[in-house]
RNA sequence: GGGAGUUUAGCUCAGCUGGUUCAGAGCAUCUGCCUUACAAGCAGAGGGUCGGGGGUUCGAAUCCCUCAACUCCCA
């Protein structure tokens, strides 16, 4: 068979990939296997791919495919979230470069466009997916604003309304004024930007002086209804009760005195604009203060600041302080540095505003939802992640869900002429639920006015365990009965709250159970400079590049080696170098063991029987290992274990010792052996690099139809013989002994050697004698019972070995070194020595931890022996 | 300001409930090799006072206290 020389991923990957698909193995029923359940958190329908998807969506697949080969029904269902916001955002500025205005059309018709542009547009992270060979069920490919998904979401709405735990209210919320919305205090990023203090004089209203405010924000003096010193403050004792004209619009406004001001920051008098702060929203309602709400929706003056009416808020920010200044103000102006909050939706300033929203109670949800978490029902890794959570389940405040939107599921609230609410799936039903609450007013459709806005994404997001698969609906349908609760989710932290937190919460509430076992919690994809990865940074590499440039198996491995759980992961291409050289290798072993040719008349050498016994046991120690790692959800080392196993034991060690001479045939059991050895470890592989393992799976052996190593059962675990593990681990020792006398001495390769070794014969154990010939190129293996004369020596354990040489022996540096072995010996002997005679450790020390010192003594003491002898010899020269 | 976490080799990380001279892995680095599977490779080697200080203990990277630096979350 030709085998080309390189590994090319690029056309492997198509090809299997449509394989798989064609052979629809993605695609999963409910039957009488074990099910095995991942739904992956939804991107969001506007987003490309990014390096924290790639990272996420891998960890999922490892465990999707780990699982199908486990032989359970493994089922991992993809989708996308509506992403409220974002869509509506790309959708009007689609319009507006359409000359189409939101506000000029209905809102069926921006329905329709939002629908458009989601066809075509959304998904593309669907497809790019694919490439990265995730194993998802396409056929149950899911969308937050699907008719069933949406309607689990009203259902859901109106039965948590009905309960009374959702309610309106006038609330603070996080006003976007871009997006002109609220957002919920989730979708609020905190940055540290340089700003200014400004310290403003305000006049007392009876002449007699004036009083100094620092704020950072001078155009909300406009909305001032109070200054507020502490009451302790000496300095401002004098003024309780007074009142102060506010600069400008000389408005009166008393002072006020409350324990909540800061003596030290500023002046320690604090202006109070209850409309636009959250903190004097609270202090306001405390000492009954009006509230004048000075801005528009979209961050603009309104009526009620009487100057600058209509101009924007950072604008009117520089012309104030001109204005101020002007009419001597301005006391002084600082340099600061304080925390403002962004939109995490379009990145303007967040405006806090008080406004009517819709809240959804938390607190009894928030209890059972931590109550699962604390007895590791659902178990978190790393479980650090848990005391975070813990803190926001007890301080959790109720959820801001309305959004003034119209992408997304509408409030399935309609207010009635009186003013009164009922929550309906229909205008229908509204009506005859709004009939029975008011028999007498015979009300018609058309006195019914639905709410506006729509609901949180969020609030479809946190169904979604149960939504896929109906479960809201149809509460006892056969899929939610067998898939649910599912088994992992993996997720970024910084979404712990959004979604985690929540879709417990729901699980608990509408399920009476968990809706996973595990979160996995990935770290954050971080540049080298520790930034997180970011389109306006500019700092991500496209993941379609790295996969056309590594593969995307390379990329896979790249991603993963290096991501421990919840350890942030600053990338480097690089990386994933590291995964394509790996492929490479697992290539070229492949064009070894198919290059040789098979002689069925010759016997198996002794050497390949040993090997084959040595690598059947190390096989199964790694595998174990491996599968320790995963019931750890310590992927990294899981692959790690498997990549030693694959490069060193099975490349560098086994195959050297089985490989027949230069065109030379290999017989046929230790051929069949080692496609066996490989094909287990192309299986144990292959959920984390699922092409090349394809590949090399059927180039191995001619399979049949169906004969895939997707569907391909793991290896079954066995125990394994530690003996041999052991009788090699010394063969190692030699071998790696000859090696480096080789390197040090300058003995080519090439040139057989001979090796001596000091002991009896019938004590030796000989097995891997045959195995260390071959690798070291030695001619002859003598068990001797002196010390030879000019010829290097090594001790492998506390047995001596030697290497004749005809050369000149510079026995000073054979001395040299072979002293500074033995005074690291005796010093480790004295260490040992010390700890036995102190009587307090012989006393206080388990017995078994007392044996193993002695047993370390008398090793040591063995050595020294063997070492003195050495130099001894060495000296006679 | 409140809370959580991190600090071990040049980099990224392992080191579980103290117990081999325990300090480890991968990558990177250095040296020697184009040994016919593989230079995307082979064979060797070097590298750390486990953030600083103090304590508990026969014994501390591991437990306690303290200081410092960094990160994240919440306000």
């Amino acid at each position: 068979m030709e085998i080309s020389s390189k590994y090319n991923p690029a056309s492997t990957e198509n090809k299997w990939y449509s394989h798989w698909i064609a052979k629809n193995y993605f695609h999963s029923e409910p039957d009488e296997r074990e099910p095995y359940t991942i739904v992956i958190p939804p991107p969001n329908v506007t987003g490309v791919l990014h390096m924290g998807h790639m990272l996420n969506n891998t960890i999922q697949d490892v465990l999707i495919r780990r699982a199908r080969m486990q032989g359970k029904n493994a089922c991992w269902v993809p989708g996308t979230d509506h992403a409220s916001i974002a869509t509506e955002a790309k959708v009007v500025n689609k319009l507006k470069q359409e000359g189409i205005d939101k506000a000029s059309i209905s809102r069926d018709e921006f329905m329709k466009h939002a629908w458009e542009w989601r066809e075509k547009h959304g998904g593309i992270i669907l497809e790019q997916l694919k490439k990265l060979g995730a194993s998802c069920d396409w056929e149950r490919t899911a969308f937050t604003m699907d008719e069933s998904l949406y309607e689990s979401v009203i259902e859901v709405f109106i039965d948590l309304y009905d309960k009374g735990q959702i309610y309106r209210g006038v609330r603070m919320v996080n006003w976007d004024p871009q997006a002109l919305t609220a957002v919920s205090d989730e979708e609020v990023n905190y940055k540290e930007v340089r700003s200014k203090l400004y310290y403003i004089r305000y006049r007392l209203a009876d002449g007699t002086g004036h009083l100094t405010i620092a704020t950072t924000r001078p155009e909300t003096i406009l909305g001032d209804t109070a200054i507020c010193v502490h009451p302790e403050d000496e300095r401002y004792m004098h003024l309780h009760g007074k009142k102060v004209l506010v600069p400008l619009i000389l408005r009166e406004i008393p002072v006020i005195a409350d324990e909540y001001v800061d003596r030290e920051f500023g002046t320690g008098a604090l202006k109070i604009t209850p409309a636009h702060d959250i903190n004097d929203y609270t202090l306001g309602m405390k000492h009954k203060l009006p509230s004048i709400d000075i801005f528009n929706d979209n961050g603009t003056l309104s009526e009620a600041a009487q100057l600058y009416v209509g101009q924007d808020r950072f604008e009117v920010r520089k012309l104030i302080v001109k204005q101020l200044e002007a009419e001597g103000h301005i006391d002084k102006i600082e340099d600061y540095t304080n925390k403002v909050g962004y939109s995490e939706r379009t990145d303007v300033v967040i405006e806090p505003k008080l406004s009517m929203q819709w809240f959804l109670k938390m607190d009894a949800f928030a209890e059972k939802a931590l109550e699962v978490v604390e007895q590791d029902e659902v178990r978190f890794h790393p479980a650090k992640f848990k005391n975070i959570y813990r803190h926001w389940m007890e301080n959790v405040k109720d959820w801001c869900i309305s959004r003034q939107l119209w992408w997304g599921q509408r409030i399935p609230v309609y207010y009635l002429p009186n003013g009164e609410m009922v929550a309906a799936r229909n205008a229908a039903e509204a009506l005859s639920k709004a009939n029975a609450l008011l028999p007498e007013m015979n009300l018609r459709e058309k006195d019914l006015r639905q709410d506006e806005d729509v609901v949180d994404t969020w609030f479809s997001s946190w169904l979604w365990p149960i939504s896929v698969f109906d479960g809201i609906r149809y509460p006892d349908n056969r899929e939610i009965n067998y898939y649910y609760p599912t088994n992992d989710l993996v997720t970024a932290p910084d979404i712990i709250f959004f979604w985690v937190a929540r879709m417990i919460m729901a699980g608990m509430s509408y399920r009476k159970q968990i809706p996973f076992g595990n979160v996995y919690f990935t770290g954050i994809v971080r540049d080298k400079l520790g930034r997180k990865m970011s389109k306006t940074l500019g700092n991500s590499p496209d993941p379609l590049d790295l996969i056309e440039q590594f593969g995307a198996d390379g990329v896979r491995m790249g991603m993963l080696l290096t991501a421990p759980a919840g350890n942030d992961l600053p990338f480097d291409p690089s990386l994933c170098e590291q995964g394509r050289n790996f492929s490479n290798k697992i290539w070229n072993a492949l064009r070894l063991v198919k290059g040789w040719h098979v002689d069925e008349l010759i016997q198996q050498p002794a050497t390949s029987a040993i090997a084959i016994d040595w690598f059947k046991a190390r096989f199964q120690q790694a595998y174990t290992l491996s599968d320790e790692h995963f019931e750890k959800y310590r992927l990294s080392d899981a692959l790690m274990a498997t990549y030693k196993l694959i490069w060193d034991d099975f490349c560098s060690w086994y195959l050297e010792m089985i490989k027949p001479g230069m065109n030379q045939p290999i017989d046929q059991q230790t051929y069949n052996q080692t496609i066996a050895f490989f094909e287990d470890l192309m299986k144990v592989l292959h959920p984390f690099m699922p092409f090349i393992t394809e590949e090399i799976w059927h180039l191995l052996e001619e399979r049949n139809q169906g004969d895939d190593i997707i569907v391909a059962s793991l290896p079954a675990q066995e125990t394994y013989d530690q003996q041999v593990l052991a009788q090699f681990e010394f063969a190692e020792e030699v071998i790696n002994g000859i090696r480096k006398l080789r390197a040090e001495k300058n003995m080519p390769y090439r040139e057989p050697i001979e090796l001596l070794i000091k002991k009896d014969v019938n004590e030796a154990d000989t097995t891997f004698d045959g195995i260390a010939s071959r690798m070291c190129n030695i001619s002859k293996i003598s068990y001797i019972d002196h010390t030879p004369e000019a010829a290097f020596g090594f001790v492998a354990r506390s047995t001596e070995l030697f290497v004749p040489v005809s050369q000149h022996i510079d026995t000073a540096a054979e001395i040299s070194k072979l002293n500074d072995e033995l005074t690291y010996t005796q010093g480790f002997l004295a260490s040992v020595a010390k700890k036995l005679s102190n009587e307090r450790f012989v006393a206080g020390a388990p017995p078994q931890v007392v044996e193993l010192e002695r047993k370390k003594m008398a090793d040591a003491e063995a050595r020294i022996k063997v070492l003195i002898d050495q130099i001894d010899n060495l000296s006679k020269l």
